[in-house]
DNA sequence: CGAAGTCTTGAAGTCGGTCAAAAGGCGTGG
DNA sequence: CCACGCCTTTTGACCGACTTCAAGACTTCG
C-alpha cells in the first residue's frame, strides 16, 4: 500500500521545503510506487544506467565506491529524504554504488520522468538542481576533512553532521538518535582503519564529547564536539523534496 | 573587446558539446561581458552570494576551502571551460572560495539570468544540472583519493585526470600540456605535505611515468601510471558548456 | 553450544609529516 | 653586471599519527 505523495511524512519535516499542492499532485504523477529492501540490499551499482530513481522515505543507506584493489570508500550516509540516482538520471551513469543498511522504504520514479520536469515543472527542475549543488557542498567538506582534519577532527566532523542532520530531521530526541552503522562503514567514509576509527570513538567517549553505541549516537556537548572539529553548529539549509 | 558567443572558441573543442544556433542567441543574450584577471585574484569567496557567476575562457585557476584552523584544501583545479558560481547561483552560498592561478578571461552572466534558463530553455537548465552531476561525480573520485590511495597513487591520479581533461580539451601536444601551478597547490589537493608530494613526484619521474617542471606536465606512459592510479584512460565524457 | 560478526585492546611497524637547510630561478636596484 | 631578496624546488634526518597484525570479549543466531 503506497503512501500518497499528499499524505508524505516527510514533508511535514521542517527540514524540506514546502511544496505547493500543485506540486504535490505534479509529483504524484511520477511515482510509480514503493520498493521495501532489506538491510544490505544493493539498490544502484557504480556504473550502471538505472531506468529508476529512488527517494528514501524510511530507513538509511550508503554510497560507497570500490577501488579496483578492492578497498572501499564510503561517500555518504543516505538519510530519508535524500533522492538517489541523479547521476544515472542526468548523466546516464552512476559514479558509486548505494545500498541498504536498514529496512528502507524507497519512492521509485521513473529516470525519463526527470526530463518532465525540465519541460514542464521548472520549480522542481531547479530543486533537483538544488539537490545536485547541495551534495556538491557537502562532498567538498569532505575532501576537506579527509585531507587536513586528523583523525580525531574527523571523526567528531562526521558524527557533528550526522547529528545535526538527524535533529534536522526529527530522529533526535533528548541528545540522543539512531545511528544504524558499523564503525566500519564510519571507517571507510573517513579513510581510516576501524582499529584507528575504534580507539578514536573511545577518545571522544571518554572526554564526554559523543557516545556511540549499539546504533545509538548520543552527543552530550555539542559545541564542544563541533570547536574540535572545527564546524558550525547551524542547522543544515532547508532543502527541497522531490 | 568581449567575445561573442558566437565564435566562442571553447565550442569548438570536442570536450564540449554542440549548441544549437539558437541556444548561443539565448546565451548571448545573457552574457553581461568578460572579465579579465591577473593570476592571484580571488574571483569567489567561501559563503558569498555573488550576483555574478562566470565560465572560464581563457587560464586556469583553483578552487579551495579554507579551514578555521588556516588549512587549505583544494577541492579542484579549474579549467577552461568550467562553470563557476553554480553554489551561488542555485543555493545562494558559495561552499569554497575560487580563485586565479594564470591570467584569465572569464565570461560573466547575471545571476538572475539562472532562472531563466529554467524557464525558457529547460534544456540549457538540463546542462547545468548535468555540470552539477559531473562535478559530484568528480569530488566522489576525489574522495576515494584521499581516503584510499597512498601518497603515489594519488599524485598518480590527479595527474592522469589532468592530463586525459588537458587532451580532451586540445591542450596537450606531443605528450606534454601546461599545468601552471605549484607543487604546494597538489599537496594541497591531496592533502599531503608539500615535501612528501615533491619527493614523490621524483619518484614519478625517475620512474619515466610522468614529468612535471616549470609548469609543463609530460607524461611518457600514460597507461603504466593510470595502472598504477587505478584509474581509467578513457577520455572524460562530452560536457555540456554555458 | 558452536559459529559468525562486531567491538575492543595491545604491540610493533611504516607511511607520510615536520624540521631544517641548501640550491636554483627571477626580478629589482645599486 | 652583480648583489640581494623572495619564492619555489629539492634533499636529508628525525618523529609521530595511523596502520597492520594478533587475540580476546561480547552478541546474536541457528
Amino acid at each position: 500500500m503506497a503512501t500518497k505523495c499528499e499524505n508524505c511524512p516527510l514533508r511535514r519535516r521542517d527540514a524540506f521545503e514546502d511544496l505547493s499542492a500543485e506540486d504535490v499532485r505534479f509529483m504524484q504523477r511520477f511515482k510509480m510506487g514503493e520498493m521495501i529492501v532489506d538491510p544490505g540490499t544493493p539498490i544502484l551499482m557504480e556504473g550502471s544506467n538505472s531506468p529508476q530513481l529512488y527517494t528514501a522515505l524510511h530507513g538509511m543507506g550508503l554510497r560507497y565506491k570500490l577501488l579496483p584493489n578492492g578497498e572501499r570508500q564510503v561517500v555518504s550516509f543516505i538519510f530519508p529524504g535524500d533522492f538517489i540516482g541523479l547521476q544515472a538520471g542526468i548523466m546516464g551513469e552512476m559514479g558509486h554504488s548505494v545500498e541498504a543498511t536498514t529496512k528502507m522504504t524507497l519512492c521509485v520514479f521513473d529516470r525519463a520522468s526527470l526530463w518532465q520536469f525540465f519541460k514542464e515543472r521548472p520549480e522542481r527542475a531547479f530543486s533537483l538542481t538544488w539537490l545536485a549543488a547541495v551534495e556538491e557542498h557537502f562532498l567538498g567538506e569532505a575532501v576537506s576533512t579527509l585531507g587536513q582534519r586528523t583523525a580525531l577532527q574527523g571523526v567528531a566532523w562526521a558524527l557533528v553532521r550526522v547529528f545535526l542532520r538527524g535533529k534536522s530531521l526529527g530522529m533526535e530526541r533528548g541528545g540522543q538518535m539512531a545511528f544504524p552503522f558499523k564503525q566500519q562503514d564510519l571507517a571507510d567514509a573517513l579513510g581510516l582503519s576501524l582499529v584507528h576509527t575504534n580507539k578514536t570513538l573511545g577518545i571522544l567517549r571518554k572526554r564526554q564529547l559523543a557516545h556511540w553505541t549499539e546504533g545509538e549516537l548520543r552527543v552530550s556537548d555539542l559545541q564542544a564536539l563541533a570547536d574540535l572539529a572545527m564546524v558550525e553548529t547551524t542547522a543544515p539549509p532547508v532543502r527541497p523534496i522531490l
